[in-house]
RNA sequence: GCGGGUGUAGCUCAGUUGGUUAGAGCGCUGGCCUGUCACGCCAGAGGUCGCGGGUUCAAGUCCCGUCACUCGCGCCA
């Protein structure tokens, strides 16, 4: 027989009755009748009962062991009565009657319960997050993540995509967000850089000819963390393809995810591919959002026309001063007590609005401040564009386009909260595609790439050339989740000649250029095909599917907020030693050199004692 | 860096208008219990009410500051 076991905790069945059997794993739960003993024994695959009372040798071992220590237990697989079948679990037809018990492995008391679903604060979970892994929901969320990951790799390699290795260790990048530095031992003052995407590697890639590639790649950005951004490191489904188009792009990945999603979706609808396609500017007028959220069936709209020279001067006076009013339709809202619309308007000023307008379409008439000096047929016309109708309502975000629209956007979300609208249990998808090349930084005026400087314009060098740079779009799109980015990508630019020039519109010099890009345009300068590709966020993926409100539900060992690891105590101190290799010397802030501990149990400031060198 | 929320037993939480010895469930310890499966019953231990200051005859409760966690903003090519 077996050292430990001759079955798993999940095999336990009526075919087993009458043999021996040895079962290890964990003490789920307890239940001591005094003279009889019930044992849920737990491991990766299940539950089994083991039964014992004082009449069996093993009976003091068991009855004194602690939940969550490890046991080996052997004894004989019976039946239970039919009285005593335990339905609910998929072993309950049977029983282990233990004949001998080792204890492997003897558990403390538990800062945290394994078993039962009781909540635990997120800084108690993180530390002991071995015994937090053990839990049921956080279990089978890491083996959704494990089996998500596997899927996608064989998704993508039955298409042809090959997955390679790219470097951890590499250098700064100038644009994008702060780096992670490793400081080099053998080049003082000198850093590598943990790379925040595979980027400029998969773009190397297809110059050496390697047509598909992809990568279940890390990407480090030294970013504050969000609900679904975790702080330091996260995972994409890197891939890059040559000879292509965008619509090669889309036509690639959408059946990878579509496929995904169907396969994990456990019984919730998943978009159909292809998926819709929505460029950024509709996006932005219609649902306020680069990343809109199609389960909100709320459209914006622009109603500017109807304010415009009309009697309702604060709009009036802002159109005429450039700016627009956007409609966010409410349905069904005219029933809603006066309290809804007055929180709604505070909600609206700590969001950094004037207020929020609204109209409310009555059963005997529009109501409320704006219906009452607008002139009447220009409400009515309103509320024919809108769509709407009698116990309706309308709500007006008005400002700068741009402001207006992201205002608008988060009105349309808190409505359809509010009014209970999202639809449930479905997964839609859709692509946000044609986004600007250029933008106005409305601090300096200048104009700045609005997204990824690599991308190829649409026009290519001809709109460059001929084009007012706001109004030329680039191959750059985004594939979009229930409102969640899953992924940006791109067509790049992979003539040096049109990135000069497109870097020349952003203020760059071409000696700054090639100062800073170096590489990849020498690169480009000896054979490199057109390609384009994407990275679909992996953490994104899983919690979706996993549907979980918090990225660090699906990550095994998540830092928390402040970037901690509480398990492994990271960042902490190094030793003197350790600085004197990599040519170090630490200067903290003075808070932090005043020995307080700012932040955290504060070792990691005080401890490093910069001046002992 | 900024704003919101939270902080009372190991954990989840209750705690009235500021008023006697701060409670309950889970967990823990001890006792009882031979068919439970969230076993049940009895008893017990366990508290710097996050920390510091203030107001008051009296503060878990009110005020100020601060720390931690969390959500959001900034940031995230």
């Amino acid at each position: 027989m077996h050292r430990y076991r001759t079955h798993t905790c999940a095999e336990a069945n009526p075919a087993l009755a009458g043999q021996t059997v040895r079962l290890s794993g964990w003490v789920h739960r307890k239940r001591d009748h005094g003279s009889l003993l019930f044992i849920d024994l737990r491991d990766h695959y299940g539950l089994t009962q083991i039964v014992c009372d004082q009449s069996d040798p093993v009976f003091p071992t068991l009855e004194r062991v602690r939940v969550e220590s490890v046991v080996c237990v052997t004894g004989q697989v019976v039946n239970r009565t039919a009285e005593t079948v335990n339905p609910d679990i998929p072993t309950g037809q049977v029983e282990i009657r233990a004949r001998e018990a080792e204890v492997l492995s003897a558990a403390e008391v538990l800062p945290i319960q394994v078993a039962g679903d009781q909540e635990f604060p997120e800084d108690l979970r993180l530390t002991y997050r071995f015994l937090d892994l053990r839990r049921e929901k956080l279990h089978a969320n890491m083996v959704l993540r494990s089996r998500v990951i596997s899927s996608l790799r064989r998704r993508m390699t039955d298409q042809g995509f090959l997955e390679y290795q790219t470097p951890i260790l590499t250098a700064s990048s100038p644009e994008g967000a702060r780096d992670f530095l490793v400081p080099s031992r053998l080049h003082p003052g000198q850093f590598y850089a943990l790379p925040q995407a595979p980027q400029q590697f998969k773009q190397l890639l297809m110059v050496s000819g390697f047509d598909r590639y992809f990568q279940i790649a890390p990407c480090f950005r030294d970013e504050d963390s969000r609900a679904d951004r975790s702080p330091g490191e996260f995972y994409q489904l890197d891939f890059e393809m040559s000879f292509v188009t965008q619509e090669d792009v889309f036509a690639a990945i959408e059946p990878v995810l579509q496929g995904i999603f169907e396969e994990f979706a456990d019984g919730r609808a998943v978009t159909p591919a292809p998926f819709p396609r929505i460029p950024f500017d509709e996006a932005m007028l219609k649902y306020g959002s680069d990343k809109p959220d199609l389960r909100n069936p709320l459209l914006i709209a622009d109603v500017s026309t109807h304010f415009e020279n009309g009697g309702f001067g604060l709009f009036a006076r802002g159109i005429a001063g450039g700016s627009v009013v956007r409609a966010i339709p409410a349905p069904g809202a005219a029933g809603q007590p006066r309290g809804w619309y007055d929180k709604l308007n505070d909600w609206a000023r700590e969001n950094g609005a004037g207020g929020l307008g609204y109209i409310i379409f009555a059963e005997d008439g529009p109501k409320g401040p704006i219906a009452k000096n607008l002139e009447e047929d220009r409400v009515e016309a309103l509320r024919v564009q809108m769509g709407l109708k009698a116990g309706d309502s309308v709500f007006f975000a008005c400002d700068k386009p741009l402001k207006a629209a992201k205002f608008a956007g988060l009105v349309r979300e808190r409505i359809c909260d509010d009014l209970g609208l999202r639809e449930k249990d479905v997964f839609r998808f859709c692509w946000t595609v044609d986004f600007p090349m250029y933008e106005r930084n409305e601090d300096t005026g200048q104009i700045e790439f609005s997204h990824n400087p690599f991308s190829m314009p649409q026009g290519e060098m001809e709109a460059l050339e001929t084009m007012d740079p706001l109004d030329i779009k680039a191959y750059q799109y985004d594939i979009v989740c229930n409102g969640v980015e899953l992924s940006s990508g791109a067509i790049r630019n992979h003539r040096p000649d049109i990135m000069l020039k497109a870097f020349e519109i952003a203020g760059y010099p071409a000696e700054e250029v090639e100062a800073r890009f170096g590489g990849m345009l020498r690169a480009f300068r000896f054979g490199a095909p057109p390609h384009g590709g994407s990275a679909p966020g992996i953490d994104r993926i899983v919690m979706l599917l996993a549907g979980e409100p918090n990225i660090r539900e699906v990550i095994l060992f998540p830092m928390n907020g402040q970037a901690q690891d509480l398990l492994m105590q990271a960042p902490s101190p190094v030793t003197e030693k350790q600085l004197r290799e990599l040519h170090i010397r630490v200067q903290l802030p003075p808070r932090a050199a005043e020995g307080g501990s700012r932040k955290g149990s504060g070792d990691g400031a005080a401890a490093a004692a910069p001046d002992k060198a």
